[in-house]
DNA sequence: CTGAAAGCGCTAACAG
DNA sequence: CTGTTAGCGCTTTCAG
C-alpha cells in the first residue's frame, strides 16, 4: 500500500509537501505540485483515512443506529440519510438494533434493550463517529440516549424525553386534511381504526381526525373509534363489526394502510363495494396496497427527506455551525385515490 | 477523552501492561490486573478504534456495496449481514450506488456505473475495510470489480464474471419444484409470465419450469410464454390476452409476485376464479400479495441468511482460515397458498 | 515556498 | 511478570 513517504520520496520532496499539496492547506509551487500530482495519480495512492482520523480528529463517519431495518420505512431513511452524507463527504456506519424480532409490538419494552443501544454507542464511540443518527421504529417519544456523550445525535422518526435534535413527519396535519376530504366529500358518518391506545402515532393521527370532525361540527356519537392495532386480521374483524351496525359509518379510516386492507376485505366481504357503499382511507403509503383497486387514498411520508435533514443537522453539529438544538417536522403528502366518494 | 496512558498513570503502570491486560495479549499479576480493570471501569475508557486499526492493520470493519436499499430484497439482506457480523465483532460501513433511481430497469447499462462503484471501493480501501460484500440488485451476473485489489471480496445476490466467491440462491430448482405441484395437482396446460427476455433470473425460473414439464411429458405447444417485464401492469395485459384464448392455460406462473397479483386481476376481470378455474404461482414471497385472498403459492428466498453466509465466507478469508472462492447456493422454501387447484 | 519533527493512541518486539 | 521503545501514516507547528 502506497503512503505519504513513498510519494514524497519517488518526488524527491518531504511528507509534508505532499500533505500540503493532497489538502491544500499551503501554497506549493506548480512544479513540484504538478509532479506529486502525477506520482499520486500514477501509484494510485489512497490516503489512509485510520491515520489522518487519528491525528485530525475526524472521522467523516456517520454512526446510524437503527430501531430494525426491516421496518418498512427504514430503507428510505437510510437512503436519504446516505445520499446526504455522501455529499457532504461522510461515510455511513450501520448499526441494526433489530428489535422487531426481539421485542415485536411490546414497544414500550424497549427500556430492556437499553443494554443493546448502550453497546452501538460504545462502539460508534470507540470509532470516533462524527456524529449519530438514531433511527426510531415509531415516530414516538423515547429515551434521551446521548445525554452525557459530547457527540452530536439526531434522532429521526422519533424524539428524546428531555431533548436532543429530531426530525419527524407531521401525521396530526396529515390525518386532518385526509379527514377534511372525506368532509368535503358530504360523509357525516366516520369509523376509524386507530393503533393501540398507547401508541403515538395512532394518538396523532386520531387527534388530526377528530380536529377535522370538530370544525365540521360533527357529533361525538357519529364517530366509532376502534382500537384495531395496526394489523390487517384485526381491522378487518372491527370492520367487520362496524359495518354491521345498523347506522354503518359511511367513511372508515384507517390509520395505516394494513388496516385500510382489512376494512376493504370486510366490506368485499359484506357486499359493499368501494367507494360507491363506503369511502375508505389508509396511511403510509405502503407497498401492500400499490395494486388494489381502487387505489386507496393514503398520505406518504417524507422518508428520504427526513434522513437527509438529519444528516444536515448533524453536519452543521459536527462542523460547528451551530450547537443549538434543531426540531423540524417535514409535511407528508396526500395520496388521492378513487375510495372516496360522494355522498 | 480517556487514553491507554491516562489509565497507565492512574494505575501507576506501563501503558504496555495495560494494554496486555485488555487484549489478554500476556499473563498479567492479578493485582494489577484488577487495579486497572477497576479504573477502565471507572472512567469509562473506550479504547481508540482508528489508533489500534493503524497499528494493529485490523478494522473490523465490513464494507457493504449495496446497488440500492431501496430494491425489497436488500433490507433482510443486510440485517443477515449485520447480524452475522455483529456476532464475529465486524461493524459494517454501508454504501449505497442508489442504482434504481438512476438506471430504472436498465440493468445492462451498470457499466456506466462503473465510476461510482469505484468510488464506494476507494473509500472502503482508503478506510481499510477488512472485507468488501457487494450486494447486487438481482441475481445476476456482473463485472468483477475487486480483480486487482488484495481485499477479501464476496458477491451476494449476484456473481462475478471471472471468478470471486458469491452467495446467491436457487430460484432454478425452486421453480421447478413449483412447477411440479402444479403438475401433480393434473395441470397440463401452462401460461407463464416472465421477467425480460435477458434477464438472469427470469431465465433460470424458466429452465426450472421447463425442466418439470419436459419430465412430465408436456408438449412445447402446452406451454405459453409471455416475458411481460416483471411489472403488474404488463403482466395483466398480457395474462387477459392469454386467458382469452380457447384453449387457455389452467395454470399460470407469474415468474414474480408482481405479475402474479397482475394475472390476479386479469382472472377477476375475466370472472374466472382462483383456485376453481384458474390455478396461479408466485415467485419472491413479497409484501404485496401477504393480504390477497386467496393466498398464492410462491417461493420464498433466503435473503438474512444469505447475508450471513457472506460474512461467513468473508470473516473466513479476512481472518486467514482459507484463501479459497467458495461459491454458495442456497434453497428457497415454498409457501404454500390456494391459489393451486386440482384439475 | 519547503522541511524537520513532534505527536495522535495504540501494539508488539525487545529487554529486563 | 513488567517496562521501554519503535513505529502504524498522517497533520501541523516551528523553523528555515
Amino acid at each position: 500500500m502506497t503512503t505519504l513517504k513513498d510519494i514524497a520520496e519517488q518526488a524527491g520532496v518531504s511528507i509534508a509537501t505532499v500533505s500540503y499539496v493532497l489538502n491544500g492547506t499551503r501554497k506549493v509551487s506548480d512544479a513540484t505540485k504538478q509532479k506529486i500530482l502525477t506520482i499520486v495519480e500514477e501509484t494510485g495512492y489512497q490516503s489512509n483515512i485510520l491515520a489522518k482520523s487519528l491525528r485530525s480528529r475526524k472521522t467523516g463517519l456517520i454512526g446510524v443506529i437503527v430501531e430494525d431495518i426491516q421496518a418498512k420505512h427504514s430503507p428510505a431513511i437510510i437512503d436519504g440519510i446516505n445520499r446526504a452524507a455522501e455529499e457532504r463527504g461522510y461515510q455511513i456506519i450501520l448499526s441494526n438494533l433489530r428489535l422487531i424480532s426481539k421485542i415485536g409490538q411490546e414497544f414500550s419494552h424497549i427500556s430492556k434493550y437499553r443494554d443493546d443501544i448502550e453497546r452501538a454507542l460504545g462502539t460508534l464511540n470507540a470509532i470516533r463517529a462524527d456524529g449519530i443518527i438514531y433511527v426510531g421504529m415509531h415516530d414516538r417519544k423515547i429515551p434521551h440516549f446521548a445525554e452525557e456523550k459530547e457527540i452530536p445525535f439526531v434522532y429521526c422518526y422519533c424524539y428524546a424525553e428531555n431533548g436532543g435534535s429530531f426530525v419527524c413527519y407531521d401525521d396530526r396535519k396529515t390525518s386532518c386534511e385526509l379527514a377534511r376530504r372525506l368532509i368535503e366529500a358530504g360523509h357525516r358518518r366516520f369509523g376509524i381504526l386507530a393503533g393501540q391506545v398507547e401508541s403515538e402515532p395512532s394518538q396523532r393521527r386520531l387527534e388530526g381526525i377528530t380536529r377535522a370532525l370538530d370544525e365540521a361540527g360533527i357529533p361525538e356519537s357519529s364517530r366509532q373509534i376502534v382500537y384495531a392495532g395496526w394489523k390487517y386480521e384485526t381491522a378487518r374483524n372491527a370492520a367487520k363489526k362496524m359495518l354491521s351496525e345498523k347506522t354503518r359509518p359511511t367513511a372508515v379510516m384507517a390509520l395505516n394502510d394494513e388496516m385500510a386492507l382489512g376494512a376493504r376485505d370486510a366490506a368485499m366481504q359484506m357486499r359493499l363495494s368501494i367507494p360507491e357503499d363506503l369511502s375508505l382511507t389508509g396511511f403510509d403509503n405502503a407497498d401492500e396496497i400499490q395494486y388494489v383497486v381502487p387505489h386507496i387514498a393514503t398520505a406518504s411520508r417524507p422518508l428520504s427527506l427526513m434522513g437527509e435533514r438529519a444528516v444536515g443537522i448533524l453536519a452543521d453539529q459536527a462542523e460547528g455551525r451551530t450547537n443549538e438544538t434543531i426540531n423540524i417536522t417535514l409535511p407528508c403528502s396526500i395520496i388521492e385515490g378513487e375510495s372516496i366518494g360522494r355522498i
